[in-house]
DNA sequence: GACATTAGTGACGAAGTGTTACTAATTCGC
DNA sequence: GCGAATTAGTAACACTTCGTCACTAATGTC
C-alpha cells in the first residue's frame, strides 16, 4: 500500500508543455475537408494541424477560436472537444500534452490566410503522429454526436434545403441514407421550419429553404438501447 | 527559446501547470458514490477528487490508474477521459489545466486507502469549482455512453443477476427502467450469457446468473435519429 | 397453506423505420 | 412546343421495435 505524506508537504504542480490542436473541418464539393497550414521548413512534414500554446489565462475554447481565426479567417460556428493526448506520439513542436478540439464551419467565402490549404479528410498528407490521432480522434467523435448535437447544422449557411442538410449528414456519416425516412425524422424532430423562399439548382424542381430553428420537445424517455457497442 | 538557425524563430511551447482529475465511481446500497480524498489542512475545501500531476513520459490513462491505484488500492476497471478544463475555476493545486477522467470500479473488497471516502454522488461535500465541474461533466459523460460502451458491466463484479444490472442502468440514468423491455433489449443485444448459477437473496425466487459476453453483432445501420438535442 | 416478494415471460397495441412507388416542378435537347 | 432527364417531395405498406400489462415461477415468512 502506498503511502500518502500525513503532512501539508504541499504537493508543486509540475509544468508541462501543451498544445492546442484543432480540426477544423468544412464541407468541400463532395467531401469533408480539414484545414491546415504549412509548417515552418526543417519540421518532418510540410503540413500540421493548426495549434499555438495557450496562453496564460486562456480558456480552451478561447484559444482554439484563436487558432482557427489565425488559419481561416473567421471564428468557427461551433466548437467541441474530442480527447487529450499525452502519450508517446510525436507533437510537431514537441508538446507534451496536446487538447484537441473539433471546429466546425460553413464554407468560407474570403481567402484563407497565406500558408494553409483545405484537404479532403480522406486525402491528407503527411501529418505528425499525433496530429493524425486528433484527426481520427475527431471524425469518431463528430460520428458519434452528429445525432446528439446540431453538428450538421454548424457547417451549412443560414438557410439551406433538406437536400443540403441530408448531403452533410451522409458526409459525417459517409453512408447514403435514405430520401423519406431522412425527411420524416428531421418532420417530427422539429428542428427545422421552412422559409418562404426556394431555390433553383439548374436541373430539377426548385427546392424549399429551410432553417435550423429547434423547439423544444418533450423528453423522449426512452430505455436503453445496448447500441454500439461495434467500437468501430 | 528554441532556435533553428538561419530560419524564422520556431514558436515555443509554453509551460503550464498540469494536474489529472480522476472521478472514481462504484455502486454503493443504493446510489452510484464517489471517492473523495481529504485534503491536507489549510486548503479552502476539506475534501477533493483524486489528483496528481502528469510524470514526464507518462500517458494520461497511465497517470489516472495510478491515481486511483493511490486513493482506491486497486486499478480501475475502466477509464474515460470526460474532458479537460483551463477556465478560471479554481484548482485544488492551482493547475492552469485540468484533465478530467472518471474511472469505474465495482465495490471493491479491501479497505480504502487511508484519507479516502465514497460520497453518494447526491450529497457531495464542497469541491473546489475546478472539482465540481469535472464532476457534472463526468456524469454527464457517463450517462451519454452508457448505451455505447459497457460502462455498467465494469461497475458489477463477473457475475451478476438481470436484476443487478438492471439496478445499475437505473443508478447510471437515474430513472427507472421497464423490467420487459430491459430485458428484451437486451436479449437483442447478446451482450451477456447465462451461467448456470443461481443466487438467492433471501425473499423472492432466486436468479439466474449471468456474464458479460458480448458477441460481434452485424452493423444495426440505422438512419438518423435527430435524438435528444435536448442539453439536459 | 396464504401471502409477500422477487424473477422471468408472453402478448397486444402503438410508435417507429425501411422501402417502394408515386407526384411535382424545373432544365435540356431537339 | 414537347418529351426526357433531373431533382424535390410525399403517401402508403410491411415490418420491426417499444412500452405496457398481465401473467407464471420460485422462494421466504407468518
Amino acid at each position: 500500500m502506498r503511502e500518502r505524506p500525513s503532512h501539508p508537504v504541499k504537493s508543486v504542480v509540475r509544468k508541462a508543455t501543451l498544445a492546442v490542436d484543432v480540426v477544423v473541418l468544412s464541407p468541400q464539393v463532395d467531401s469533408l475537408a480539414a484545414l491546415l497550414v504549412r509548417t515552418p521548413p526543417g519540421g518532418r512534414e510540410r503540413w500540421s494541424l493548426p495549434w499555438d500554446s495557450l496562453l496564460s489565462g486562456e480558456g480552451l475554447e478561447d484559444a482554439a477560436t484563436r487558432i482557427t481565426e489565425s488559419a481561416l479567417g473567421a471564428a468557427p460556428a461551433l466548437l467541441e472537444q474530442v480527447g487529450s493526448f499525452a502519450d508517446t506520439r510525436r507533437h510537431p513542436g514537441d508538446a507534451d500534452v496536446s487538447v484537441g478540439l473539433v471546429a466546425l464551419t460553413p464554407p468560407v467565402e474570403g481567402a484563407l490566410v497565406a500558408g494553409a490549404e483545405w484537404f479532403a479528410l480522406s486525402a491528407l498528407p503527411a501529418l505528425s503522429p499525433r496530429h493524425r490521432a486528433i484527426v481520427d480522434r475527431a471524425t469518431t467523435v463528430v460520428r458519434q454526436r452528429v445525432d446528439q448535437s446540431p453538428l450538421a447544422f454548424r457547417l451549412l449557411p443560414p438557410s439551406f434545403t433538406l437536400s443540403d442538410l441530408q448531403g452533410i449528414y451522409e458526409l459525417l456519416l459517409s453512408r447514403r441514407l435514405h430520401k423519406a425516412s431522412f425527411r420524416r425524422a428531421l418532420q417530427a424532430s422539429y428542428l427545422v421550419e421552412p422559409t418562404d423562399e426556394w431555390r433553383s439548382e439548374g436541373r430539377g424542381r426548385p427546392a424549399q429553404l429551410f432553417r435550423y430553428a429547434p423547439r423544444r420537445r418533450r423528453g423522449a424517455r426512452r430505455g436503453v438501447r445496448f447500441d454500439l457497442f461495434t467500437e468501430g
